[in-house]
DNA sequence: ATTCAATCCTGTCGGC
DNA sequence: TGCCGACAGGATTGAA
């Protein structure tokens, strides 16, 4: 389940492997893997052709290539089991094969979109002057990008009628963050996921924002995390950062800091793990 | 205006 | 052994 950390590591796989080449024929094997482009697979694979991919870009856990000397770019999401794979040329296809994009140089190697369950796809989308593909012009800035505003954000929070981990989870607020990532800032904070934005402090949501970031850039030094074998990096590494998380998935398992058993709570269609001592639910208002 | 539930997919796993 | 339901879950959509 590729989030931030994920996502940068596929980054930086397209910017070695694939920034600078020029496409010479795509393939789109399964059209709901370019849903997103309104006309058609067939459009999309005749409008890249002899193009050059530019630098690979990045926003929260979408990643787009700009398509030099033009105003668009090809847009990506991982979803939940998306990859992007650079194969050689003569490696048996992948069963879930989705795009496959050939390039007219003598390395051999192609990118290809794998992704067994379709939640992610491509497109290709229009720029808008600051070089974001319009139709992520919502999508808040992510915080490792040095132009997040921490005033700003802890404002919204305090201007929200939701709760925490709701509003981590909004991509419009703070980009970037997942459910695990979520999980496991929150029990670095010791905040409980349903706790009312509306009452944290400042240094509270500077605390925050410190774990979030702590927690994202050590998974980052380590190529991202894995945990069903189905997210793996562009040179199709796994990453193994989930080893060391100390929430997510951590039901009945004691707690690290303080040994007490984690629990995990049905929460808006997926799971939240927290330890029931270090991360106290708010008071209700019966 | 803001919040929130439903929806899309497929493979795995546990229970019976 | 095999069937069935639960679960994984980000972003979008439309309803409240």
């Amino acid at each position: 389940m590729p989030e931030l950390p994920e996502v940068e590591v596929v980054r930086r796989g397209l910017e070695r492997w694939v920034s600078g080449r020029t496409v010479a024929v795509v393939q789109v094997m399964h059209p709901r893997a370019v849903r997103r482009h309104e006309a058609g697979g067939d459009d999309f694979a005749a409008r890249l052709v002899g193009h050059r991919f530019g630098t690979a870009r990045r926003r929260g856990k979408y990643l787009w290539l700009p398509l030099a000397d033009t105003d668009a770019s090809v847009l990506g999401h991982l979803g939940m089991s998306g990859q992007l794979l650079v194969q050689p040329e003569d490696a048996p296809d992948e069963k879930h094969l989705r795009v496959r994009f050939r390039f007219d140089d003598p390395l051999g190697t192609e990118l290809r979109f794998v992704d067994q369950r379709t939640f992610g796809g491509l497109s290709l989308h229009d720029n808008t002057p600051d070089g974001l593909p319009d139709v992520i012009a919502h999508i808040a800035r992510d915080p490792l990008d040095p132009a997040f505003d921490d005033a700003a954000f802890h404002t919204a929070l305090r201007l929200r009628r939701t709760t925490v981990k709701r509003a981590l989870l909004d991509q419009s607020l703070i980009s970037g963050v997942g459910n695990i990532y979520a999980d496991e800032a929150l029990w670095r904070t010791r905040l409980h996921y349903d706790r009312p934005t509306a009452t944290l402090t400042r240094p509270r949501t500077a605390e925050l924002l410190g774990h979030i970031r702590d927690v994202m850039n050590a998974a980052l030094a380590v190529g991202g995390t894995s945990f069903d074998s189905l997210y793996v990096n562009v040179n199709g590494e796994s990453g193994y950062f989930d080893r060391s998380l100390d929430a997510y998935g951590r039901e009945n398992l004691p707690c690290r800091r303080c040994g007490t058993l984690m629990r995990r709570r049905p929460w808006m269609n997926r799971s939240s793990y927290y330890c029931p001592h270090c991360q106290r639910p708010p008071r209700t208002t019966a």
